[in-house]
Parts: structure tokens; sequence; C-alpha cells
DNA sequence: CAGCGTCAAGTCACA
DNA sequence: TGTGACTTGACGCTG
């Protein structure tokens, strides 16, 4: 029997006031007089960003949802170039450990998932620099979190640059470049355009990376394959890892825009998912990826409730029973 | 207070 | 060749 935990992303559409990402551009910070001064200022919104996390998680609590994605624009222009002398840890540390107690205290789940500029296969030396800094940046937050950052941060293969296969094989070269507490700390997702659920699983059986199976991206792109038929090897990639399964559920907003993340979760889609890997591992969670974030998950719960083979355990996890 | 243009970064699709 | 979408939006000016 598999127990299946639920997740949302970043923010909640409940908690009034609450963001965890606010922010200043870069042109913003450049208009300011006194750079000491906005210094200061990024500063405060970053304390700001990480307080709203805290109540975030405290929100979570209070519902029994263990399973988070943070944001990850905890720090503006924390990897900006100009900034680069800028020791914003110092600045926030006693606030990254507060938050980070308070996960561990209540076994919560926290994990990463940048955005795309995160491309370890391009050609350019440049980008690859980028990405790496900004993984870097993950890695010191969770580190100065109290947090063991074994598998806490998921991205994509990357571009395709014309040819799939080189920049494949490029991935795989570039990974020898990747300190090795990086390389531990992530994990690969299929995505909806380049790279298939087969093209991820042979990156990360290659390398010992989890694969994080996301079922919506491989509805999208799936090159006539079903998941079904490589279950078993995602689970595989998962057996070295502290931490159970991790998958990414999101319905499509409509058939025109298939790719684009609905507001809420197809609940038959999902059980369909749950009936056929029911059994398959202990624990699987699940990261539900909805524009109605928390809201999603608490509509998706009342959904689930109604269904006869489905066995709530706290409010937000639950097992299905024959 | 709502509406909308703008904002660090990369890649792809589509005009 | 340029623009919008991707997504964790958010800010700040305008009417």
């Amino acid at each position: 029997m598999t127990l299946f935990r639920l997740g949302y992303v970043a923010m909640s559409v409940n908690l009034q006031d609450a963001s965890p990402s606010q922010t200043m551009t870069y042109k913003k910070f450049k208009q300011l007089l006194d750079q000491e001064a906005a210094v200061r200022k990024l500063e405060r919104i970053a304390k700001s960003n990480i307080h709203n996390c805290l109540r975030l998680l405290k929100h979570n609590k209070a519902h029994e949802i263990n399973f988070f994605r943070l944001s990850s624009r905890l720090v503006p222009l924390a990897t900006h170039e100009d900034l680069k002398e800028w020791d914003y840890l110092s600045a926030i540390k006693d606030d990254l450990m507060e938050l980070g107690s308070f996960s561990k205290v209540n076994g919560m789940r926290l994990d990463f998932h940048p955005d795309h500029f995160v491309v370890l296969n391009a050609p350019r030396k440049e980008v690859f620099k980028t990405s790496l800094k900004v993984l870097k940046y993950h890695y010191l937050l969770l580190q100065y979190m109290g947090i063991d950052p074994t598998h806490r941060c998921v991205f994509h293969l990357g571009g395709r640059y014309q040819d799939k296969e080189k920049s494949i094989e490029r991935f795989i070269d570039n990974w020898s470049l990747v300190p090795q507490g990086i390389q531990k700390m992530v994990m690969i997702e299929n995505d909806d355009t380049s790279y298939t659920l087969e093209n991820c699983l042979y990156v990360c059986e290659k390398l010992n990376i989890p694969l994080v199976f996301d079922i919506h991206h491989h509805l999208a792109n799936h090159n006539e394959e079903s998941w079904e038929m490589h279950w078993e090897r995602v689970v595989n990639t998962w057996s070295h890892s502290p931490l159970p399964v991790k998958m990414h559920i999101s319905s499509p907003k409509s058939n025109d825009e298939f790719k684009s993340h609905a507001d809420f979760i197809d609940v038959d889609l999902f059980l369909d998912f749950v009936k056929k890997t029911n059994g398959s591992i202990e624990q699987i969670d699940c990261m539900i990826e909805a524009k109605k974030k928390d809201g999603a998950l608490f509509k998706l719960v009342e959904e689930l409730r109604e269904h006869p083979n489905i066995v709530m355990q706290t409010e937000s996890s639950f097992t299905w029973k024959e």
C-alpha cells in the first residue's frame, strides 16, 4: 500500500498579503541614488519573503500539509552580476534558520524549482555559468536553513539546440563540471516541449539523478510512449534517495492551451495515476501545480473524500484500498 | 482601485 | 527578425 502525500507550490490563495516573492528589479535598484540604502531595501524584502514563507508553513501545518515548494525568488537580485559583493546570507541567516527549523520540527518536505534560466546543457559557457550560480544560491539557502540539500532542487534537461541527441550528451559532459554538492541537490523533470520521460530516464540512470515525473508534461510530450511502461524505472531512480518519490500533477487549461496550467486538478486523471501506482512503493509525494495553489489542493481533497476507495490519513494524505 | 506596461537571466514557437 | 509564452508574478504609474 502506498501513502500519497499532497503538496503545493510557493504561495497561497487563502492566506492574504503573504507573498514569498516580492521583488525589486535591477532597473529600480540602479535608479536609487543611495546604493547602500538600496541594498538594505533588498534585505528587507528578502526578510519579508522568508517571513511570509514561515507564515505559509504555519498555514500548512494547520491543514496538515507537509509538502511544499519554496519560491526561488526569496532574495531579489541575489545572483545578479552587479551584486557579487553583497553578502545577503549574513543579513538573512537567522530568518533562514528559523524557517528551516520550523520545517524540520514539523516533518515537512521543502524543495525548490528554479525557473527556466537554469540550462546546464547550454552550448554557451556564460549560460552554463549563470546556471551554476543560480543553483549555488539555492544550495546556500538550503544550507542556511539547516536542511540537507540532497534532492531538493528540480529542473529540466535544457534546450534542444536543433539536435536533441547532441544536447543530451552535452548535459552529460557538462555534468562533470558541476560541483559535487550541487550534483547531489538536483532532480530532473520531464518537460512538455523537448525532453520526454524516456529521454530523462536515460540521463537520470546514467548520472544517478532522481527523476521527478510530471504527468501533465508527459501528456503534452511523450513520443507515443506510455508512462506506465517506465514507472518502475522512475521509482528506481529514487532508490538511493533519503526522500520519497516525488511527482508533479497539473491539468491542461484547455485543449487549445494544453500546456498551460488549469486552476484546479482533474480528479479523474489523478485517480488513474493513484490506482496504477498504488503498491509500487511506500510513499509518493504529489506536488500540485495549479493556478489556485492550495485552493486546488483543498478542492482535490474534497473530491477524493467522495471516492469509495480513498482513505484519508491526514487532511492532505491518503491511501487507496481495493 | 483597477488596468496595464515593465522587469536580469534562455529557449522555442509562431508571426 | 521580433514578440509572446513559459510562470511562483510583482511593482508602480496612470486614470
